[in-house]
DNA sequence: TTGTCGCATTATCATTTGATATAGGAACAA
DNA sequence: TTGTTCCTATATCAAATGATAATGCGACAA
């Protein structure tokens, strides 16, 4: 379970993410009105719940550190990862306000967040609309990933699913500059793999194994490899390049 | 092919959407700020498409009137379903300003749209921060709809697909005030079942004629008939009930 | 050391789903 | 009338995927 520690360490003037590669950076302005709409910070270690489906969460946050992901559970068990969560994301407006969320949110690894208050997320609207619109902007990136993930498992084979999977993830790992050498460092399992695609552990495992003979990708428990970009995305039928700098709050 | 008619012939504070059940009505000054907001009308016809994949809109819509639905093609031809979208639904944010759209839009039956510039959404954002709050809601909403068409791609089972969709697309008809009897009038062909579901279109047939024999779900070119909102609900694993009004632009 | 746990791997077999082909009906135009 | 086109419906066969079970292996704690 999470373990909020709304202390406030981390000025926002010393926020890491100003620094990330890929991200846009905020103006001193609107640094100086996050400061004051910040609440705290979250740490977490691998495998917490800083979301729980069900629950009713006062909080808004945006990753500082670290990779999550977003899932859904039906009732007899079965589970869907819905998406990833990477530095400069934004959660928990999925859902309106005042109800049960509708997915949790776990981390891969240790992870550490920023903490605001939902309550006043209209006042961020109200005096900083830039941000406001850049809050717009970063869900409809959300929608254009989550559009991704359905034409995936929709319509792709299992074998380019995976591949979408891995280069989906390297790609989103270059925009936020934590890949080096087409190497991303993310601690996924084949459950987790399965889970995300719509497939069996078994078959992903079958599949993943094709893959790695094929030299496609390179995916273990700590890292995905993905050697030849380009011959990836053709395999998989998925030409997305990293794009513009993400805007964050 | 789109034949964009900007001429204004309805005033906002004529607007249908104003008097639609399950849509929240704008105040008087939101009227009026949307009435400058606003460049013209666009009315389609069955199968026209919208909004283009691939190329690039300087337009955004909100659906005064029809059913749409959003898609994406691969290059060698399959195609996905992404979403469907209803009257009050805004179009044309997903994927960021500026670049070539990532899906197409077209429509089911005849619709009309409000058609709004790109270039001027900021002003919403500074001069109505409400407004662009409820965008962001907006975006929340079409997130957690996708989230839940992403579970059923993925984990459930070719029937509770179906029964899934029919109970998503009344419900969704439920909140704009559009079914009578637990009767939506909608035009879905078989292919489109299929591919919003990610099934071949023969095991779509195969599908729906068993759940219309097991009485769970009536579905016909020319409309959708759940007789038993809460079997069909328990049957699909998805109890999903018509929330808050939602707001519009 | 031993035992347990989480994860990957492999094999075998059952089931679901897809591919292809064919036919029928309704709407529509020449 | 005939000939389209679009959509639904069926059958037959092939391929992809899932279920179950068993094994191995490393990490870690008692």
């Amino acid at each position: 379970m999470a373990t909020p520690t709304p202390a406030i360490r981390i000025l926002c003037s010393q926020c890491p993410l100003l620094s990330c590669e890929g991200l846009r950076p905020l103006d001193a302005n609107q640094i100086k009105f996050m400061q004051d709409f910040k609440q705290g910070e979250m740490s977490v270690s691998k495998g917490t719940q800083v979301l729980v489906q069900g629950s009713i969460s006062p909080h808004l946050y945006t990753v500082l550190e670290g990779i999550l992901f977003r899932f859904k559970i039906l009732e007899d068990g079965r589970r869907q990862i819905v998406n990833y969560v990477f530095p400069g994301d934004f959660i928990g407006v999925q859902g309106a306000m005042d109800d049960p969320l509708m997915h949790g949110v776990e981390a891969l690894g240790e992870a550490t967040l920023c903490v605001f208050s939902r309550d006043r997320i209209i006042e961020l609207f109200r005096e900083q609309p830039k941000l406001g619109y850049d809050l717009t902007w970063l869900a409809a990136k959300e929608e254009a990933a989550l559009d991704e993930h359905l034409v995936s498992i929709g319509r792709r084979t299992a074998r380019e699913r995976i591949a979408y999977l891995a280069l989906f993830l390297v790609t989103r790992g270059v925009e936020t500059g934590i890949v080096k050498k087409n190497k991303l460092d993310i601690s996924i399992t084949q459950t987790q793999i399965a889970d995300t695609l719509g497939l069996s552990i078994v078959h992903a495992n079958r599949t993943l194994q094709s893959l790695r003979r094929s030299k496609i990708i390179e995916w273990t428990l700590s890292d995905i490899c993905v050697p030849d970009m380009e011959a990836a995305r053709n395999f998989a039928h998925y030409d997305h390049e990293p794009g513009a700098p993400r805007p964050f709050v």
